[in-house]
DNA sequence: TAAATGTTGTTATCACAAAAACAACATAGG
DNA sequence: CCTATGTTGTTTTTGTGATAACAACATTTA
């Protein structure tokens, strides 16, 4: 018995996102397996040193997370798990909607320079960013939207969104497998490039293009294991070598 | 301008609750404020060294807060706040999810000494957890609670807690103020203390002793401005004491 | 009874890693 | 040339992790 066990680290691993520190977490997920524990029974089940223990504990009572016995040994009870994380997220939450308030006020306020996005080239990192650019990108679509896409992750989504575009946008879309009826306005093109031209080659590659009204482009491509990265821009010069490229690879994909 | 911006340090610090750190809430604050800015635009706005600025933004690129140029010098540009503090609260949410399902597990199946609460006298701090204690007591309740309280922040829903216990249970209720009309089996003695006695004395005092089925006592009293600290005790000598108050208390009370 | 032993709770101290703060340097662009 | 940018490295600081020593008290053992 006794034993450092193992999975305790891996347990207690995410309590510390939610502002405990390592010890904090070995020693209350002690504590729930041995309710009314005294601090020397702790420190051997949780393996924390004993001298440590002691803050510890205090630290967590000030969180609300146990309650002390007034025996001599002290003991201690644990808050049951659901009320813990519910109060400590609770906090966390209320931090969250102060946060957004106060912030969202600063990022109105701010005076932004239109030209700010003009003539830049940005990079986007995180599926759920470049996600959610792109579907704000398309819905703002005013006259036109040509895609090229080589991946499966949004393409149900992303069909929707642009099936739901006002019937004034032309789209073009350029992909392999492709089932669902569209209306006229819609032109598909289904092809699969070969292995050679480097896009949606072997597993989790995917990569896809985007212009939007001639005026905004992105682009997308990564691995599902490495993530994604896109770039995006309004620049004139970025817009024309994609137009170009978008050009170049319909024409060809239609020999 | 350029002022250390004052309010930016308090804006920024609920930001730290959500992972973040002081630099990184300052650097996003200061982003915010000048979308599209330098590093060294950054620096002058947020008061973050120069040097440091360039790591902070790369970290905070990597957890997707913000958007970088190719140009140079950099341009950088933040997500939006909602977008942004949605992004880390999902994260945190996740692992409260999986921390509580674990834990709940882990607190499940460990063998708990029903005798770990006997002859124990526990220490509960934080109003939540004496509320959820209290509560859950009373909602224990079988056959008689007996209650005294002088605080008005948990008098309606310890009313209507009380009201709401089965028939069996025979309630005796001391306290100041009292208004609502309450069925027979439950008796409400109203008379305000003396200051000299210590409870309820001035402003926001305040105590309460509560006594379940005389095998389970718990006893609160603070302050709102110093918190709450609350004893429970299934000891015999703890409700002994406290039934023996009780009695005094509830004979004294009605000279 | 008196000495030896063990436990508890507390305190002091040290080690370590992350973050914060500063200094130095290479370089690109005006 | 000079300024500003971007990068690198080093120092200081802070919070946490880890160890040792200590006083108070209880228990055991001679």
């Amino acid at each position: 018995m006794a034993e450092p066990v193992p999975s305790g680290g891996s347990i207690a691993e995410p309590l510390k996102s939610l502002g405990l520190t390592k010890y904090e977490a070995l020693v209350y997920v002690a504590l729930l397996k041995a309710s009314g524990a005294t601090a020397t029974e702790l420190h051997e089940l949780s393996g924390v040193p004993r001298a440590s223990v002691y803050p510890v504990l205090e630290r967590l009572s000030q969180k609300h997370l146990v309650s002390v016995s007034n025996t001599s040994p002290k003991r201690f009870n644990p808050v049951k798990p659901d009320d813990a994380i519910d109060l400590l997220m609770r906090s966390i939450e209320s931090d969250a909607t102060r946060a957004k308030t106060e912030l969202s006020r600063v990022y109105a306020q701010a005076e932004r320079p239109a030209r700010g996005d003009q003539e830049l080239i940005w990079s986007i990192h995180g599926d759920d960013q470049i996600r959610s650019r792109l579907f704000e990108l398309l819905r703002g679509a005013r006259s036109s939207v040509q895609i090229i896409f080589y991946w499966d992750h949004l393409k149900e989504e992303l069909i929707t969104t642009l099936l739901s575009l006002a019937a004034t946008v032309r789209v073009d879309i350029i992909t392999d497998r492709f089932t669902t009826p569209v209306p006229d306005r819609i032109h598909v093109t289904v092809r699969t490039p070969p292995e050679s031209h480097g896009i949606a080659t072997g597993k989790c590659m995917a990569g896809g293009v985007v212009i939007v009204d001639g005026k905004q482009a992105m682009v997308v491509m990564g691995s599902k294991e490495e993530g994604f990265t896109a770039l995006y821009s309004e620049a004139s010069g970025f817009i024309r070598f994609f137009t170009m490229y978008w050009n170049f690879f319909s024409s060809w994909i239609r020999t």
